[in-house]
DNA sequence: GTGTGAAATCTGGTATATCAGATTTGATAT
DNA sequence: ATATCAAATCTGATATACCAGATTTCACAC
């Protein structure tokens, strides 16, 4: 048992630096978990193959202890399967991809619905803000731009939410990364109905609109990570 | 690359005995998980309490490598949190299990509409199956009957919406075990209340009904999720 | 040629040792 | 008494060693 933030400082600068490298410096495991991750969303594995745990040690240039503790991680996460004794298999393919949508916009869209209950004022006015700067991006064609703030609008609405479980669950449903993004946001069509949509979902959370809050986040998820599907997988499907 | 299931087999009972072991046998680090996952999620850890490593070794008997794979584990699941060269503490409260409840809400109601849409006339008639045994299990009273039914039942439902990776992270989000589902299922007004609204599940999604089978499913998750959490916790919240 | 089974090999699971960052302690100066 | 700083200590992160279950190899019998 342990008091959590323990307030008893006597150093001077205490608030000022408070204790940065904490979550920032990066540890070994977390490299590999976060380059294996990486690799098999990008499918450098084929679904099924074998991972040798030896082997990536190797590749990595490391020892297997790090390596053992990031495939567990990987396992927890469903990306791939650890079998007793007979070692770990890649688990990931476009109908996992595609769960892993429709988990994202279950879980987004159940925070949508929350955030809209219980947003502030002061949360209210930022939200609406991001909104009009996306609105601002589009119109100039900044596709990084577009991609960071979606991150922030995103970010935002979880922070309205004031989960903290759900936020970090939807963290682990994301398969494709800011490079990605960044291409879809050159497209001009999808930008402008991207836009729309985080207008219309904003608006219904900032009013209060549970339901539509609910609904318009869990349409926008699917539509959207259905053209990403596209892109990654290179193929269209309807769910 | 490998294929996955290699079809050569020169054994000759082949067929009848196949690899049995392989998923039942146990290996420390997950009895370790098992173990730490119900001790956390049963309360017995104070929420932001550090956990050291050796010590842990120690109560358990073992070395720290599988201890340490099973924290990776618990902290991908959500359920402590690893500070890089600081150890590990627990994250788990009363806030933290409504919001697992909400999650397997919005998975379980996703599901339940895939299911809808995807259920074949096998499957259709042996949830309807199912069903009616819980109807059966409620009238006599059964409870240890009702709460394997009920895993089932839901079991049915995965199954028919033909997803592996949703019916995986949904496993994750359940914090009360057999024990505390089989006290609420004692409990005759609840086992009328659950017993009608499966029901109800079970007919909507048995007719194709997805969107009436997602919002029943939400609701009944909440309701009863609602129900368990005034017992492990004491106390009735609304979400 | 085919099935059998034992030996060799591979590989994951566990234990132990070592290293380094973080925390605590305590002596010292103000 | 309090702040400072370095030594001692604690503890997570990593490396290495070893064991045992699983797989493969291959000689042998039918």
């Amino acid at each position: 048992m342990e008091v959590e933030g323990s307030l008893k400082r006597s150093n001077k600068q205490a608030e000022s630096f408070e204790k940065i490298g904490a979550s920032f410096q990066m540890t070994v495991r977390d490299h590999v978990h976060r380059t294996m991750r990486n690799a098999i969303l990008a499918g450098r594995f084929a679904a099924g193959e074998k991972v040798n745990e030896r082997n990536l040690a190797e590749q990595f240039g490391v020892s297997t202890t790090p390596i053992k503790e990031a495939l567990r991680q990987l396992e927890t996460e469903g990306l791939v399967e650890a079998l007793p004794r007979r070692g770990v298999v890649i688990r990931f393919d476009s109908s996992w991809a595609e769960e892993m949508i429709l988990a994202r916009a279950a879980l987004e869209s159940m925070i949508a619905h929350l955030a809209a209950k219980r947003i502030d004022e002061k949360g209210r006015a930022e939200l609406l803000a991001v909104a009009e700067r996306m609105k601002e991006a589009t119109a100039s064609g900044d596709a990084d731009c577009l991609v960071e703030l979606n991150e922030t609008f995103h970010e935002h609405i979880h922070k309205s939410s004031q989960c903290g479980y759900l936020a970090k669950l939807i963290e682990r449903q994301q398969f494709y990364d800011a490079s990605i993004r960044r291409v879809i946001h050159l497209d001009p069509t999808e930008r402008q109905k991207s836009l729309e949509e985080h207008a219309a979902i904003a608006g219904a959370i900032a009013s209060g609109d549970a339901d539509g809050a609910e609904r318009l986040m869990r349409d926008h998820v699917v539509r959207s990570g259905e053209t990403y599907l596209g892109i990654v997988f290179g193929k269209q499907e309807d769910i």
